[in-house]
DNA sequence: CGCCAGGTATGAT
DNA sequence: ATCATACATGGC
């Protein structure tokens, strides 16, 4: 029987590098197979994919809902090209654009964001990825031998930090689980955060204990693709001191996300 | 073993 | 307002 066409094929598709998008810090689920491919779980799909050139092949993805969510989550209708060489006219963003070029802003689900940047603080990334990791077998669906799904707020309804135990994540624990009653009791709502004029929404996602400006500038970047939104680490606090002691440059405006994640990427590699 | 990690809450000046 | 420190855990 001949095997039908069910892959997802991208063709000199511009600026989507896989392996800097999906491992530059953004999202903490994905790993890379003894193939070379990709595999996550997004939503309820499980995702492979792979880069050959400039081929870019999502495998088993014949249905129109998967189509739809890599659409969504790889941001596949925004025009990079563009925005990043208006970025371009900055020197800095030019040199870590040059370097990186590919880096795109992941949609992820927001409450996934919001509670992977809760898990963030004051933490390194592979522990970050193995706390989620724990979380996504502890409480997630399980979808098949190795794959679960992000456990939602909803089903959590009711988790003490205590019950969070075996996630070991420490002092995070008791965030999560405010997390988890405020998004249930309706106290902070992710549906009406999405509506909101940018400065109201930080100020909502505030009300979450162990969430701080970082932490809701990357839900809004990372889980509501807020591209105006411009989370400052460390990396970013020395970046702003290092070239922009002046503050930002007028052309990011709008796009002030992009930048960030670009200027994270080169400078986090630049070490020291 | 010590230092540090995509911060934030808390308490002291 | 601004500043220092603790925080849980484990990667390196």
């Amino acid at each position: 029987m001949e095997k039908i066409q069910k892959n997802m094929v991208l063709k000199d598709f511009p600026c989507l590098n896989l392996e800097r998008t999906l491992f530059c810090g953004q999202a903490f689920r994905w790993i890379r197979k003894d193939d070379g491919s990709f595999h996550a779980v997004v939503k309820d799909k499980i995702i492979d994919v792979k880069q050959n050139g400039s081929e870019i092949v999502f495998e088993n993805t014949s249905d129109e809902e998967t189509k739809k969510l890599i659409e969504s989550y790889f941001d596949l209708k925004r025009d990079y090209k563009k925005i990043c060489n208006v970025l371009s006219a900055d020197k800095s963003f030019k040199t870590a654009f040059d370097e990186y070029e590919g880096i795109r802003i992941l949609k992820q689900d927001s409450w996934e964001a919001l509670c992977s940047f809760i898990i963030s603080q004051n933490n390194n990334i592979p522990r970050i990825s193995g706390i989620i990791d724990r979380f996504c077998k502890a409480f997630g669906e399980k979808l098949n031998g190795e794959d679960y799904t992000f456990p939602t707020y909803e089903s959590l309804k009711g988790i003490t930090a205590e019950e969070l135990a075996p996630l070991r994540a420490g002092f995070r624990a008791k965030y999560i689980a405010d997390a988890v009653e405020k998004l249930n009791s309706g106290e902070v709502s992710l549906s009406e955060i999405e509506k909101m004029p940018i400065e109201e929404a930080r100020t909502e996602l505030c009300k979450i204990k162990g969430v701080g400006a970082k932490v809701a500038e990357c839900t809004l970047l990372y889980g509501f693709g807020r591209m105006e939104a411009f989370p400052v680490d460390v990396w970013v606090k020395r970046i702003m001191a290092e070239m922009y002691p002046e503050g930002l440059p007028e052309i990011f405006k709008g796009n002030e996300g992009i930048a960030q994640q670009y200027l994270f990427h080169w400078r986090r590699n630049l070490k020291e």
